[in-house]
Order: structure tokens, then sequence, then C-alpha cells
RNA sequence: GGGUCGUUAGCUCAGUUGGUAGAGCAGCGGACUUUUAAUCCGUUGGUCGCCGGUUCAAAUCCGGCACGGCCUA
């Protein structure tokens, strides 16, 4: 018998970083086979629509690499197990993060099955991440940052489970982004200049509170201060998140500082959107949170209570708390005030560089109702 | 009715001894960023309430009118 080569099936998006991870496989040996995903088509007549130029430049990376590449459509799953979500947890007034669904449920759930199906040994991404097996468990894979620690991605992919992450190569997890983009010019990938995405994954960026509106009704408020003073009106909780600046329409107000004014809670019941002035305002930072539908990575939780790192936005620096709790939900009590933890956001635990798992942000005390602002003594 | 203060960019205000206006916020654009935000950089706005007068020259001085706030018969 000849052995065959191991066959990983790449997710090309037309971006580097995925062109540069399957250039890479193919160097170390393995059948590379690209696979696009296209999970989004309700605005295909849009500008907004990238897809198409996306595919052909995926296209042309493969014929560059010399890889096969095949197109796949999870729209229908996209929107059943991604984008619902996401549209409920707006309606309720929290900020979910879709693309931390969109790798639980699509690309490491729906193209993994499908790479399988390809008779792929592995699936591999353009993520800025590792994996490996766990030092003294050889049995467990663990899930870590990247090296570029401008670039970690891990904080996206920390719903994954054993089953998800055994096949997964990240193949950038240990390369700067600047020498990716490097490798591209070099290799001749004709994408290598081209410009990081960015947007919710598959739909991509634009101007938000209109794409949102198309889904969600306008339902306009008052935006009060603290002291129940109203400074403005709202469009609809939904719209906004705390800790949002922009979007606001407050100019001076009369008894106000020169500040600029945040979003600090919502009050759900009066439709009342809460707003504080100035960046630093007391009201805006949370020393305490809760998190539910936990997720370890590991498959079960590590021993509680415990030292963590967390982060409760992507792209936040890792903050160190004392996390306690069981199965259903935790509690994190961090050393210093967190600016903004916002409900349906992921509270992502690391113990160094190790991504633990993490959780859904539950309800912040004194974030939903004028009566709880104004008699909590912070 | 009398007195008084005020009326300057979308909002809140600053404008020195008269020489054709500024700041913060908002807005807009960009950078950063595979969520949402934040942050950083840049930037558009004004016939200075209206009419008339003094002056070489008025947002700034004088008079009148309009509107608003306060005080008082």
């Amino acid at each position: 018998m000849t052995t065959r080569r191991r066959r990983v099936v790449v997710g090309l998006s037309g971006g580097v970083d995925s062109a540069v991870a399957a250039w890479m496989l193919k160097q170390q040996g393995f059948e590379v086979v690209g696979v696009f995903m296209k999970n989004w088509e309700d605005d295909d007549t849009d500008d907004y629509c990238t897809s198409r130029e996306d595919l052909v430049d995926a296209a042309a990376v493969a014929d560059v690499l010399g890889i096969e590449i095949e197109t796949v459509n999870f729209a229908a799953e996209y929107r059943e197990r991604v984008f619902a979500h996401f549209l409920r947890e707006y309606e309720a007034g929290r900020t979910p993060n879709p693309d931390v669904l969109c790798n639980s449920e699509i690309k490491f759930s729906a193209f993994l099955d499908h790479a399988l199906r390809l008779g792929a040994d592995h699936i591999a991404t353009g993520h800025y991440a590792r994996v490996r097996r766990a030092p003294h468990d050889p049995g467990r894979i663990e899930l870590l940052k990247a090296t570029d620690a401008t670039k970690d991605q891990s904080y996206f992919l920390h719903r994954l489970t054993q089953r998800q992450l055994a096949p997964a190569l990240f193949p950038l997890g240990e390369i700067a982004k600047r020498d990716v983009r490097a490798m591209a010019k070099r290799e001749g990938i004709p994408t290598w200049a081209k410009k990081d995405s960015t947007g919710i994954c598959f739909i991509g960026e634009r101007p938000f509170r209109d794409f949102l509106a198309r889904y969600l009704q306008r339902a306009p408020g008052p935006m009060e201060t603290t002291e129940g003073v109203v400074v403005g009106e709202h469009q609809g909780l939904a719209y906004y998140t705390l800790g949002q600046r922009q979007g606001l329409h407050i100019g001076g107000t009369r008894d106000g500082t020169n500040a600029p004014w945040f979003v600090a809670g919502k009050d759900m019941r009066r439709n009342a959107l809460l707003v504080v002035q100035g960046h630093d305002h007391p009201r805006l930072y949370r020393r305490d949170v809760d998190a539910i539908d936990l997720h370890w990575i590991a498959g079960a939780a590590p021993a509680l209570p415990a030292e963590f790192g967390a982060k409760t936005r992507y792209r936040m620096p890792d903050a160190s708390c004392r996390l306690t709790g069981d199965a259903q939900g935790c509690h994190a009590a961090f050393e210093a005030p967190q600016w903004a933890p916002t409900p349906g956001q992921y509270l992502v635990l690391y113990d160094g560089e190790v991504c633990l798992g993490g959780g859904v942000i539950a309800a912040v005390p004194g974030q939903e109702a004028t009566e709880d602002f104004a008699q909590a003594s912070v």
C-alpha cells in the first residue's frame, strides 16, 4: 500500500491570510483543497456585497498555488444557526458577537462536516491562533493565543470543542502578520496587499444601524441622564451598545461639561437609553461580571475558584480576575474595574497563553434601570 | 406697564481697549479592527436676532423693533 498524502481542506476567503495558510500547508507536503464559502446572500445586489470579488480572488489564489478550489453555500445554516440568534439577542437589548457562533456553527461544523465528506484528514483556516496537545494530557487539545499578540483571534474560537479542534490546523499561529504579507508577496500571491477584511464574517462591513434596521423595527424613546433628565431621543434600544459614543447626537447641554456622552445602560421596560458624560464616568466601569452559557474547551470546567486572565470584548487586553461559579454560570471579580462590559458579549478566559473557554456576559447590575442607577453608590 | 439681562456655527458657550469670529460636543471622512464599541488623526458648518446710526472700519458703541429669561408694580 502506498501511503497517500494527508489531505487538508482549507477555507479560502479570498484574503491574504487563508492564501498563505494554504501555501504553507502545501509546502509542508499536504494535499491541499481549497473551499470558498458563501454564507450570506441577503443583499447580493447591494454595493456591500464583496462576495463575488472575494471568490474571484480566492480562485486566483488557488490558481497560483496550483490547488483545486470548490465553492459551497452555507447560507441557510448561517441564517438558522448564527443570524437568527444574532437578531434575537439584539431584540433583547444585548450585543451579540456573531463571529464566535460563526466559527462554532459554520466553519467548524457545517464546513468541517463538508470537509470530512471530501475525505479530509484536517481542515485549516487563516485564523491567528494555535492548537497543541496538552503537555500533561496528550489526549486533550489546547487552544492557544497566536504568537502575534496584535492579531490573536483565539477569542473567536473559544466556543470550539475537542472534536472540532482535533482536525484543525492554524498555520499562521506562530507567524507575524507582516511576515504573512511578505511571504504572500514573495510567492506571487495576488492578494498579498489586499486590505484585511473587517465587519461581521461573511456579511461584511456596512453602516451598522441601517443594516439592523432592515431586520429590527425602530422604537424611538428618550435618552436620559442618571438624574432622569431627557437629553435626546434614541431610535430603538437595540441599535445601541454599552460604551457607545458615536451616533448619540447629543451636543452641548446647559448644565453639562464639554465631555462627550456614552451609553451606560438600557431600561428595556421604559424603553429609555441611559447616557453619561465623559469616557471615565464611574457608571461605565464594572469590577464584577457574571457570565452564563459557559463553554470549556477542555470539556469540563477547571477547578474554581481560580485566578485567570479575561477579556470582556475582542481585542481588549487580558485583565486578571478571580473566577468563581459552577456549571450554570460564573462570576468574575476583576482586579481593576473593566470599561463597559456588555451583556451578550463573551467573557473569554485565559490561563496565560491557553484559552480555556468562556461564557456570555449576563445582565450587569445597575445597567438596566434608572432606579438602580440613582441608588448605586459606586 | 416699568426695570434688567440675554439673543454668535446643529447644541452649549467664548470673543480681549471697535479692525469683517473661536472652543467643546454633535456631524462627516480616514486609521485601527474578521462582532459591537472605544481610541487616534483629519474635517465641513456662521451675511454674529432684525432695521437704522456713529466710524476709514462694528459681533463689539448708540437708537428702535422682535423674541426669551429674571425682577418689580
